[in-house]
DNA sequence: GTGTTTGTTATCAA
DNA sequence: CTTGATAACAAACA
């Protein structure tokens, strides 16, 4: 699942790759949602330079040389974006192992989830794979871009911004679970499934306590160990828990360090009890009973 | 066939 | 207006 961490490599990765690059030619195979017509961006891309590349939350912004033009994409579930050139995937500078090109979804590219092909005038090649159909991608304008980030998007984790005060007033006299919240984009901005759950043990936390009953102590916990967390992952590359890939084709390196997410029944490493699994806010949810209160 | 996986949005209720 | 709960989407897998 690409979360904050994992949009946050594919950017770096794709930044050495693209800035500077201009397109050539747009491919859309198959895309359900929010496409844009495929004439329409072909002939809207095609020649622009791309100028930097930026995150906001999970979202992955193109800057493009009209400077009015920006090109989004959402990897959602299951959206992967790799990087080809001249016909060799690039891991720093090494082609890639069987090992590495195994997490690829199909292993050769294209392959049958590919839904877009962008080829570059520096003979690269940038692929939109997507095995459910749930990402997307998207031409904006620089007014709409600004709304769109102003409407959906909270502090990043870390930012200046998220701290234990800010942390507190979104948590006071809210009724929904934790992790809800936590979860909440327009909130924190950043955070999915495995963060989340990650963060709640870290901090100690059960993630079906309402926000309001968190005492000082506790956000000031949590605060720290949604920032601690995000660092560490960046780090490590991202979480590989099924489909997500690096820019490279190759997997993320957090999924070693996982205390509680997909790790039900198994025991917990601070306290030996099994770890449970419930549902919270409509999604799997980890954690261990006893080290969580 | 059934249940599960999750990022985001739509919809409804309070 | 805000908040919260839930379903829906999509495709694959056990």
């Amino acid at each position: 699942m690409p979360e904050l961490p994992e949009v946050e490599t594919v950017r770096r990765d794709l930044k050495k790759y693209l800035v500077g690059a201009s397109f050539q030619s747009i491919k859309i195979i198959d895309f359900k949602n929010g496409a844009p017509g495929a004439t329409f961006l072909a002939k809207t891309l095609k020649g622009q330079e791309i100028k930097d590349l930026r995150r906001r939350g999970k979202l992955l912004i193109l800057d493009l040389s009209n400077q009015n033009k920006h090109l989004l994409f959402h990897l959602k579930m299951t959206g992967q974006l790799i990087y080809q050139h001249s016909n060799k995937l690039l891991a720093g500078g090494h082609s890639l192992s069987e090992d590495s090109l195994s997490a690829a979804v199909g292993g050769k590219l294209p392959n049958k989830y590919t839904r877009a092909i962008f080829r570059f005038n520096h003979d690269g090649t940038l692929y939109f794979n997507d095995l459910r159909k749930f990402g997307y991608i998207k031409l904006v304008g620089s007014p709409e871009l600004k709304e769109i980030l102003r409407n959906n998007y909270g502090p990043e984790p870390m930012d200046r911004e998220f701290s234990p005060v800010y942390l507190a007033k979104i948590l006071k006299q809210r009724r929904a679970p934790i992790k809800a919240v936590i979860l909440n984009q327009q909130l924190i901005a950043g955070l999915g499934n495995i963060y989340a759950d990650e963060a709640l043990f870290a901090a100690k936390i059960r993630p079906d306590r309402l926000a309001e009953s968190l005492k000082n102590g506790e956000v000031l916990a949590l605060q720290g160990a949604i920032v601690n967390i995000i660092k560490k992952a960046i780090k490590a590359r991202g979480t590989t828990f099924r489909n997500y890939v690096d820019a490279q084709g190759k997997r993320g390196g957090f999924a070693h360090y996982l205390q509680v997410y997909q790790r039900q029944g198994q025991l917990c490493f601070l306290c030996a009890k099994p770890v449970m699994k419930i549902k919270v806010a409509g999604r799997g949810t980890h954690y261990c009973p006893h080290c969580q209160k």
